[in-house]
DNA sequence: AACCCGGAAGTGAG
DNA sequence: TCTCACTTCCGGGT
């Protein structure tokens, strides 16, 4: 579904904006924004919903202490401030506030991507957050088919709780039976176990309860932070106006990417059904793309018969961060700066297309407010999973953004070759990189540093290169693919604290998922150009830091329980979240 | 000369 | 402090 500017503003993302900042500070009493110099701002911003006067109103009264809050301090946000704000999470993270680039405008190349008037409804004016949910993951999702007596806290739950618990898990995640004895023990100490220590008394589940558990403190922690006396904190399940315009969900039977794309930490992130669950006219659409029900993501390989563009069913390679479906309001031409004979197409005109919903996060304006602010329901994958602001900070995800471009305004700097193959040649390698540049803030990008970046991405079987063919590129993935990758690194980073030993669990397969939109492939590259791609560099799609040869002394069987792990979490959510949806689900809304 | 490759070290954000 | 995704620089090859 596309979403019209008066129905959405699109945070737009491309290309990048070098603006101002605006920080949280407090002058006397009251809460302020101002203005930070000049900083890399990267397009998805965490909308934050806040307003001077209704930061006044909001959080003046409990979050601004009298001390720090000097009327001559204005140039740095209180500390206690900045605390106070991020301790309710996500829904008050601070920044970036974008704003129109006063004094920057003239270092910038490029026109800018939107009129300050954008930034009305990027970062409308209001505090939303009075009713905003903490944020939360998939998990508190599913958490709310923990078995009624218990509390969300794990680590208040009893031993009767512990054992209740361990039987919902039983059931919930298909592991072979705890035994009660090696559990006595109530929910605290519980969670003091770690990974090994529930290895010992379960294995082959100990890693999956681990997680579980730990992802229940961890939301159960989060919760705390936000719920008490917050001005943030939810008091009603009503204030999402969702319609059932804007916010899709997921068909029962998609696959699981849509559940799957906010990685089960990712805490900034509510599952689509939890929106479903806090407006109670959400319609789920539009029909899950072929796509995202194909189940089996396929590579683009020359000698795959699929098409790389397997993602898009409405034709449009979306790349992830297509999918989200945004657009840019009114990008940035890049033309004006790199010098290139770009065209105008929409310079200053209002985005006359469908407004990609960024992965701005749960607490994105759109979800916020009733009407001009609410997301942009994403075609493929529903609006749920708003993915932490990585959309245009991955180069290849940037250059999916400007292939993908509706109004193909850079097709000066690159283009597809072959959409269905994913290859794509770079017109303009110096304007791309510089493009990318200021994307990134390295002003000095050149082609030379871009495309060894890009090179980077062989490794990783994201990219190769078209034998023979100058600037010529290939993506390896397809959109499910690459947001899967997206998924599995970020996952990958937020898990790493407790990475899973690696121990395989027997009814884990690495095989592919059916159904689930996840597949882990062993393939291998064709290595005409003989890179280094052993097979378990899918596993490790993103870590391009790695060499080969410490790839190459990685457990794989670890990699695959970790992704094993993830997935069948996600699924379990996901199964549980369609479980809930049909409970939820507004009438009428057609599910096919 | 431009492109391409990949190693190595550094950077900055999270 | 660590990881990640680059960035920067480079020597070498085509």
């Amino acid at each position: 579904m596309r979403v019209t500017k008066d129905d959405t503003p699109s945070p737009l993302t491309l290309p990048p904006m070098r603006v101002n900042r605006l920080r949280l500070g407090c002058q006397g009493n009251k809460a302020l924004l101002y203005r930070v110099p000049l900083q890399r701002v990267y397009p998805p911003p965490p909308p934050l919903n806040l307003s001077p006067s209704l930061i006044e109103q909001e959080v003046s009264p409990l979050f601004l202490p009298e001390k720090n809050c000097s009327s001559t301090n204005v140039s740095q946000p209180p500390a206690t401030i900045t605390r106070a704000l991020r301790s309710v999470g996500p829904v008050m993270k601070l920044l970036p506030l974008s704003l129109p680039p006063v004094g920057t405008m003239d270092r910038l190349p490029l026109s800018l991507p939107f009129s300050p008037s954008d930034l009305l409804w990027r970062y409308p004016l209001g505090f939303p957050a009075p009713q905003q949910p903490p944020p939360m993951s998939p998990l508190l999702d599913f958490k709310t088919h923990l078995p009624n007596n218990l509390a969300s806290d794990p680590r208040v739950w009893s031993r009767e709780d512990v054992a209740s618990f361990l039987r919902w898990c039983e059931r919930e995640f298909d592991l072979p039976q705890f035994e009660m004895e090696m559990f006595q023990m109530n929910g605290k100490a519980m969670c003091l176990l770690t990974k090994s220590d529930l290895g010992e008394r379960c294995p082959g589940s100990g890693d999956v309860l681990h997680n579980v558990v730990q992802l229940l403190v961890r939301d159960a922690q989060t919760l705390q932070r936000c719920l008490p006396s917050s001005p943030v904190t939810p008091t009603s399940r009503h204030h999402y106006p969702l319609s059932p315009h804007h916010i899709t969900s997921q068909h029962p039977n998609t696959p699981n990417w849509g559940m799957l794309t906010p990685t089960a930490t990712d805490f900034q992130t509510r599952s689509l059904v939890h929106l479903v669950h806090q407006g109670n006219s959400v319609t789920l659409s539009p029909a899950p793309s072929v796509d995202s029900q194909s189940g089996s993501p396929q590579h683009a390989d020359q000698n795959a018969s699929s098409s790389y563009h397997s993602g898009g069913s409405n034709g449009s390679n979306q790349s992830d961060s297509d999918e989200d479906s945004y657009q840019d309001s009114a990008p940035a031409h890049p033309s004006s700066s790199a010098g290139n004979t770009g065209h105008h197409a929409t310079g200053a005109s209002p985005p006359s297309t469908p407004a990609p919903s960024l992965p701005s996060g749960p607490h994105s304006p759109g979800k916020d407010h009733p009407t001009a602010f609410r997301p942009v329901a994403r075609e493929f994958f529903p609006a749920d999973t708003p993915e932490p602001n990585t959309n245009g900070r991955l180069l290849w995800d940037f250059l999916q953004q400007l292939l993908n471009d509706p109004t193909q305004r850079y097709t000066n700097y690159i283009a597809w070759k072959n959409r269905d193959t994913g290859v794509f040649k770079i017109v303009d390698p110096a304007g791309l990189a510089k493009l990318w540049g200021i994307q990134k803030n390295h002003l000095s990008m050149n082609y030379d540093k871009m495309s060894r970046a890009l090179r980077y991405y062989y490794r990783v079987n994201i990219l190769r290169k078209v034998q023979g063919e100058r600037h010529c590129y290939q993506f390896l993935r397809n959109p499910s693919e690459l947001k899967s990758i997206k998924n599995m690194s970020l996952l990958r980073q937020q898990m790493s604290p407790t990475r899973p030993a690696p121990s395989l669990q027997a009814h884990h397969t690495p095989a592919a998922h059916p159904g689930s939109g996840m597949s882990i492939k062993l393939e291998r590259d064709e290595g005409e150009d003989g890179r280094d791609s052993p097979a378990d560099d899918d596993l490790l799609p993103t870590d391009l830091s790695m060499s080969p040869s410490a790839r190459q002394h990685i457990d794989t069987r670890m990699l695959l329980c970790q992704a094993e792990i993830t997935h069948s979490l996600i699924g379990k959510i996901n199964s549980v979240d369609h479980a809930k949806y049909n409970v939820v689900k507004v009438e009428g809304a057609d599910e096919k």
